[in-house]
DNA sequence: TCTATGCAGATGTCAGGCATTTACACTACC
DNA sequence: GGTAGTGTAAATGCCTGACATCTGCATAGA
């Protein structure tokens, strides 16, 4: 070595063992704490991003909350400040999290696709979301007519009454709570991950591009296109399937015509 | 104020002024090296990962390429090596970036999306990213068909025309090039800036998952289907497109039966 | 020729400091 | 009573300087 020192790793008074987590459980984070000290071990700033990252997708830190200063999450886990800040800066420009001057750092998105997308192009006309949205789930409605397991089929039935139930209920949250319920069952009976991971950040996008989502009641026709969707997939009619999420999509547009960004939309 | 000082910010002797670039040509950065005194200037980190995105994005800092060290980039830049270690950890954590203890810090992707997929999920079976693919071209192929431009039109002829003369040409690496070219000229044409992204991501993916590429000779039935893809884009037909770029996919299955992650495929 | 060694340089981590901004409670004034 | 101004605590922003540790590479040795 070039240069050698009298004490430890960290300077004098390095800290004995890093630990305890930051969320409100001890001692359970993604998988553990921190390690220091492992055969092969990650960077310290790299498993602290982890967790970090961790408690923003497993929805202990929720979108919109202000999470615990950098001061109090250093000491927490037992590491610098520095490290903090480089963990939650790259969060930050991932667009996980927000940091505003003087105040807090906030959560500001669950996956980071969305961040990105978000930070680059925010207004990003909810035409574009609504057709994005679209073609992602008339691709994954034909690989789920090809290929779909007997179980994601049931599922999607299920869904498919429960978001008919919801309807009736005349709860707005549950229904908007069933409703993307049944088009993650159309994504997830795909098969494929990538285009679930896809359109889950386009979903997110378009929550943000129509916050004030007021739910109207849904006309027939978008009632029809989501039992046609059902249908053409579980008979196994790639191009009926690919159809019907294409119609779906029309009929929104359809019942509430775009004027721009963050107009009023309803419900899909 | 809480306490105060009597030397200005950043301790004794801070450094008068950030100038200077960090790429090869001194003096042309995004939008200037960084400015400190604006009006209402956003964070330093900020302006410095900004900058270093531009660069990776622009292709002065290529993929594969180790880029300068921090201390290097710090002089240069005039700030702080924190500052620029927060900002490359951010990209560092999007993927764009890969830091190696001891050795330096690489660009591993072009785009963040991409850095993304990536970082979680390596492996990805290329039929999944194929599968994705397909599914976000054929997206756009409807959009291009309803509503393309005959600017867009022109292009994707041109891109056709110079793909088939590439092919005839038998220089590999120009087939490549002249190939993607041809696919991006069909999602740009749909006009959707969302898919755009979306779509480069996953071609990227896709470079990576197969970088081991022998570009073979394609089947006819590929020659056909990127004709046909053409075909129903200009004449308008929504549901030919969408069968098209499904149709080119399939070709190209056909001719390379997939096995698994990294399996030799052919270029599309 | 192959192996061990040492050096230089890179990233990783820490401690501590001060600057600047913001939210919020409090006070004084109208 | 309501409003505008003030002050303070706490948060992030930025910096300095040091040391630890790892890696690539040139060099000296077997």
């Amino acid at each position: 070595m070039h240069s050698d020192g009298p004490h430890g790793p960290g300077g004098p008074g390095s800290p004995p063992h890093p630990a305890s987590s930051v969320g409100p459980e001890p001692g359970q984070g993604h998988r553990g704490p921190v390690v220091r000290s492992a055969v092969r071990h990650a960077p310290l700033v790299t498993q602290v991003s982890e967790q970090f990252r961790e408690l923003v997708r497993s929805g202990q830190w929720p979108v919109g909350q202000k999470i615990p200063g950098e001061h109090e999450l250093a000491g927490q886990l037992g590491v610098s400040r520095a490290t903090v800040r480089e963990a939650l800066r790259g969060l930050s420009i991932t667009g996980l999290l927000e940091a505003r001057i003087g105040d807090g750092t906030y959560v500001r998105a669950t996956n980071e696709i969305t961040g990105v997308l978000l930070r680059d192009e925010p207004p990003s006309l909810l035409e574009h979301v609504l057709d994005a949205r679209a073609g992602i789930e008339a691709a994954c409605a034909r690989l789920a007519a090809r290929q779909a397991t007997p179980t994601a089929l049931e599922v999607l039935w299920q869904r498919l009454d429960a978001r008919t139930r919801a309807h009736g209920s005349g709860d707005v949250a549950a229904y908007a709570r069933a409703d993307s319920a049944f088009h993650e069952a159309v994504v997830h009976a795909s098969g494929n991950p990538l285009l679930v991971r896809l359109y889950a950040a386009v979903a997110e996008v378009m929550e943000e591009s129509v916050r004030h989502t007021s739910v109207l009641p849904e006309a027939p026709r978008t009632r029809d296109a989501h039992r046609q969707l059902a249908v053409a997939i579980s008979a196994g009619d790639e191009d009926a399937a690919g159809k019907a999420a294409y119609e779906l999509i029309a009929s929104v547009k359809a019942a509430a015509p775009l004027a721009g960004p963050a107009t009023g939309a309803r419900r899909v």
